[in-house]
DNA sequence: TAGGCCATCTGGTCCT
DNA sequence: AGGACCAGATGGCCTA
């Protein structure tokens, strides 16, 4: 499996075989911001690309390039002629406008969405460097998936530490061998509704838990 | 050149 | 009826 490993090293920042080549191999400046031109009105709208010679073949329904197809067998929301059953009755004009606009909303909700995917990539840690491959939305989305399991374990495993030195300081015995620190046996002392102020924490560790480095508060 | 990724168009479905 | 969401199809760009 290759692994994509994030700044940090963490082994939970991980893709599948299948995306894990992406991000961090990407060495070569790709250039993927400049295909997305979000050109606004999109030139295919007005021009005879070949997508656009099936939107209006399927005006026409000619039938000669709907070889395996047959939109008239899919649905009954298709009139008897082949035609979309919501355009029946408007002129070819109303039509094409109505299908412009319909685009231009699918296009505006997919621009929405990768904004979304930016604002998500600008969060996750990796290498944000403008030398580096962006993020694909798949690896953007499993790297964000892992990021936050990675997160959730790290806070557990702090609130078992955290339980653990409490504990020792309270019990002068040993700790028996089948405890580890992180052990089921090691009980919070702090519940998620009454969350303790940093010096309550700080003073449950003594000055010299070195917890407080990431905290403002002087214990 | 094949494969990956992407933007866009399109029609279907569901919801308001 | 119109909008949002979704998935399939298609073609372009880029990289290995």
């Amino acid at each position: 499996m290759t692994e994509l490993k994030a700044v940090t090293g963490d082994t939970y920042l991980t893709l599948s075989p299948s995306y894990g080549q992406s991000p961090f191999a990407y060495a070569a400046v790709r250039g993927a911001e400049s295909q997305r031109t979000y050109s606004g009105t999109s030139a295919r709208d007005f021009h005879a690309s070949p997508l656009n010679k099936s939107a209006e073949s399927s005006d026409e329904q000619t039938g000669d390039e709907e070889d395996s197809f047959d939109p008239r067998k899919r649905s009954p929301t298709y009139d008897h002629e082949g035609k979309l059953k919501s355009t029946v009755g408007k002129k070819p004009k109303e039509q094409r406008s109505l299908r412009l606009s319909i685009n231009a909303r699918e296009r505006r909700r997919m621009h929405d969405l990768n904004d979304a995917l930016d604002g998500l990539r600008s969060v996750i840690p990796y290498a944000h460097s403008p030398s580096v491959r962006k993020l694909s939305k798949i690896a953007t989305l499993l790297l964000a998936k892992n990021y936050i399991l990675m997160q959730a374990q790290a806070l557990e495993e702090m609130r078992r530490l955290v339980a653990y030195l409490n504990q020792g300081q309270t019990l002068t015995t040993s700790i028996p061998a089948t405890l580890t620190p992180f052990g089921q046996s090691a009980v919070y002392p702090f519940t998620a509704t009454a969350l303790p102020t940093c010096p309550e924490k700080c003073s449950a560790f003594g000055t010299a838990s070195g917890l407080c480095k990431h905290c403002n508060d002087k214990p």
